[in-house]
DNA sequence: CGTTGATTGTAATCCAGGCGACAGATTCCA
DNA sequence: TGGAATCTGTCGCCTGGATTACAATCAACG
């Protein structure tokens, strides 16, 4: 199964050879930037391997993670209606493998290729998705239950293997909360909790669902 | 100056004719639904007058309103990848005048049209621009300041004459609530505070910004 | 193989804002 | 014009989670 948002994926031998011609490929070390809030929009970028974020960052230094993107997937399409410039960061979670190209050039591609327009739109509007689930959540549940979601939904997202998956969860406790807006002590304590009571299993780094059904049961708002 | 999201504004004259042609219009009344949460996506709908409110609702039936849609803007363009059907519920604030058509009918007319699907990735890229900044919003600042952004960002995006527009913002503070996270009457505590110290004038219902300068400094996250 | 930096664990304090409970204001509509 | 319904204003209590402050682990690299 191809994924949402597997933009790569999606498209059909032909036009997938055709676009990676025009690209030229580079690799980065794990968290290294591919480019910067207000940066200049003048490259669109395609993951090949590895994993990225895509952030923010608040006034005072808290970094906000967005989404994490696979590969085969698009960065770097938007655009700041007002101060043009990027609109986020993108970071590297690990080494990473990735294609670019010019934007005008990605353009062109576009323009004799509707089918791939409306791809894109499609793409994005899930990531919008996403996102309005994610203000749902921090509209509406405690800290305990966003965490519970995140890890469930990390879950099906990373592995979709959908077998009883014990690969762990690569992710630091500061990631978890930079996800889910608390602090990075809070998102230890809640995963404590969530430990003791046998839904997650944790040494150090790895975290794992132990108790799929268990853990399900805390991302039923408590609030 | 046109706004990002007016998708009809952005089209030329003769496009939007065409694509006019191929609707029916009809009209609705003040806080019905133009359709909701898990509906098929069969239609799609331009905004021609009035102004309509994109929301959720959690399952204790609290509403987060995501954004809000003024005339010329489209929507009703996405679907879920998973059940199929609405992501989203959309209401009219005050009696609305809308033309839809079928998706079908407006995947065909885009499938001829390259241009006017990119225009779609800007407009659904600039509401993902938008959702990412409340989600930061949330994740970082606390109530006061959240309630002081969004009216300074209402205010830019309702009456953009940018004059120093004394007009009333037509919400209640059951709205302002749903759309940054906090109990009905955390808002009314809020915007008194706002209010007494002078950035706010507020009559029943008529809440309109009386010093713009001070109100921006509240907008500078406290926490 | 030990030092350094990143990550995790824990505990005490404190306060923003959730929650419940009303009382008054205003608007709407019969 | 007179309810009814919807909005707004204000309390007090109490808890979740921010904040501060360390100590203990682990991993990575010279």
């Amino acid at each position: 199964m191809v994924a949402t948002t597997d933009f790569l994926g999606r498209l059909d031998e032909e036009t997938r050879a055709e676009l990676m011609a025009q690209t030229t490929r580079y690799r980065l070390g794990k968290g290294e930037f591919v480019f910067c809030v207000s940066d200049p929009v003048d490259t669109v970028h395609f993951l090949l391997s590895g994993r990225i974020k895509t952030c923010k960052f608040t006034p005072d230094g808290r970094e906000v993670i967005l989404w994490f993107g696979f590969p085969g997937e698009v960065f770097g399409l938007i655009q700041s209606p007002h101060h043009k410039g990027r609109m986020v960061s993108v970071e590297t979670c690990e080494p990473c493998e990735i294609a670019k190209m010019s934007s005008n050039g990605f353009q062109d591609f576009l323009g004799s290729r509707p089918k791939v327009s409306q791809l894109l739109v499609q793409i994005v509007a899930s990531r919008l998705g996403m996102l309005a689930n994610r203000l749902v959540y921090f509209a509406a549940d405690d800290a305990e239950t966003r965490i519970a979601k995140l890890l469930v939904n990390l879950d099906a997202r990373y592995h979709n293997s959908g077998s009883g998956s014990e690969q762990p969860i690569g992710l630091t406790h500061q990631e978890i909360a930079d996800l889910t807006g608390v602090q990075r002590q809070t998102a230890t304590r809640i995963l404590g909790r969530l430990a003791k009571c046998g839904a997650l299993s944790m040494r150090y780094r790895r975290i794992s669902i132990r108790d799929h059904e268990l853990l399900s049961r805390f991302t039923a708002s408590q609030r």
